[in-house]
DNA sequence: AACATTAAAACATCGGATCTTTTAATATTT
DNA sequence: AAATATTAAAAGATCCGATGTTTTAATGTT
């Protein structure tokens, strides 16, 4: 024979499985809490034995698009995939990806300064309050949950966006940013540098100057890269064009 | 007992390998190209079962950090996760979420115009010729690998960036965009005023005219979004704030 | 009505048998 | 000696059936 046909490379059973049942969701025949079969009866039905198919429920469940409850009127639900499970492998991406600082920074740039743009229209005095408030746990607490507070910030703003997509993108690049600062040891110097930006943006919003609220998120966005950039005192360094590397001469 | 111990919640036992491995991976523990002991043997080394352990390897392999080979010298490896692992995850995100036309379009008119300013400092003769190339081949191919040549214009031009964050929101949100598009049935006069809006860009980006190329991509990216508005003659609908819905009056 | 018990449904885990794929080593042929 | 064919072993893929654990609905008890 000098032809192939279609390489027809024979599937894994569980994998064959998932695709099925992820066509039959992105398809709409399976919706939003619906019951597959239960274990045994959907291996009998399928011809395939448990094993292969509890496999493929593992995957469709690390996807996020099923729930397996146990017990009596337990079973595998269809479920609408979480941020949650979308942040965590955008987490897994960026640590192999690696980033740049400037990568992280030139994504900022753009999106950031246009939401705060946003917010200044929309804001509230509860969101305000809200801001205000994050800013003075940052100063009292220090550096433990810098981390946390900072990305809380820049989420509250994003959520007033209330575009899913962009808060998507701007938790995760948080919780990439957390681990960097986490690994690079920011100091307090870094610490004062945020409030102190965090204060203005909230100061402008509070007037709605949409520009001026604008203005200052980039200029914060470029103070933060600055900053870390400086922190070479961690187990790891930073080297000049910004990627973050373990600091092999210890 | 009137108190709690921090909620054990004895996880599956797979999933506690899952996070194990996931941890050694993120701390650095374990490396690409690092084969973890086979079947067998990481199973009686763990102390559970071998279906245990297989059901961890799909999830990790699903998480796209780990790449199972089968035959002699085979076994578990660990692997970069590449970005159609996210992607595909993007896709069923979005799938449930269902961002309104909005919404894309916000999030697109905060970065590819930026990425267009950049473009036209950094273009060269051969990606004038690539980009001038995919607008031929549209419109003689004519609607149907309309998507796909469209999404490959936007890949281009993001490529130029070099900004792997970027690339993969920009390559995300063009997947997504296929598949309404598909959806809403865009006709003969939505692809003319793609390919005439495309025009326009590159032939800014050739004169390396950083302004009006970016000008140029907002008003391609509004026109898509009133040209997508417009198209309602599909099995699906838009309702009026943009969200995509199945058309029920059928 | 409140609480306790029980039974059944469904997932979780185990261990071992058998099949299939892949490759390295070996043997054979040219 | 080089190319080709064969074989054996390593490792995953699949299956089966037994047993354990969780959860809830039904039932019974106080």
């Amino acid at each position: 024979m000098d032809f192939k046909i279609a390489s027809v490379k024979s599937n894994r059973i569980s994998q064959n499985i998932v695709e099925q049942i992820r066509q039959a969701i992105l398809g709409g025949d399976l919706k939003i809490g619906d019951r597959l079969p239960s274990e045994t009866e959907f291996a009998r039905r399928l011809d395939v034995s448990k094993s292969s198919l509890r496999e493929a429920y593992r995957v469709l469940e690390a996807y996020g698009l099923l729930e397996i409850r146990q017990g009596m009127s337990g079973g595998a639900f269809i479920k609408k995939v979480d941020m949650k499970t979308i942040k965590n492998g955008l987490v897994n991406y960026f640590f192999f990806q690696n980033p740049s600082i400037r990568e992280y920074t030139q994504i900022r740039t753009f999106i950031e300064p246009e939401i705060c743009k946003i917010c200044a229209q929309r804001i509230t005095k509860k969101d305000i309050d809200f801001l205000n408030n994050n800013i003075t746990e940052m100063e009292k607490d220090g550096e433990y949950f810098m981390g946390e507070l900072d990305s809380a910030f820049h989420k509250k703003l994003v959520d007033i966006t209330e575009n899913s997509i962009i808060s998507l993108i701007v938790e995760s690049i948080q919780i990439s940013l957390i681990n960097i600062k986490r690994m690079i040891h920011t100091d307090r110097a870094f610490l004062n540098m945020v409030c102190s930006g965090h204060k203005k943006i909230v100061h402008a919003l509070a007037e709605h100057d949409t520009d001026t609220a604008g203005k200052y998120m980039l200029e914060h966005i470029m103070d933060v890269e600055k900053g870390m950039l400086a922190c070479r005192n961690g187990s790891m360094v930073l080297t000049d064009n910004g990627i973050l590397k373990p600091d092999h001469k210890k």
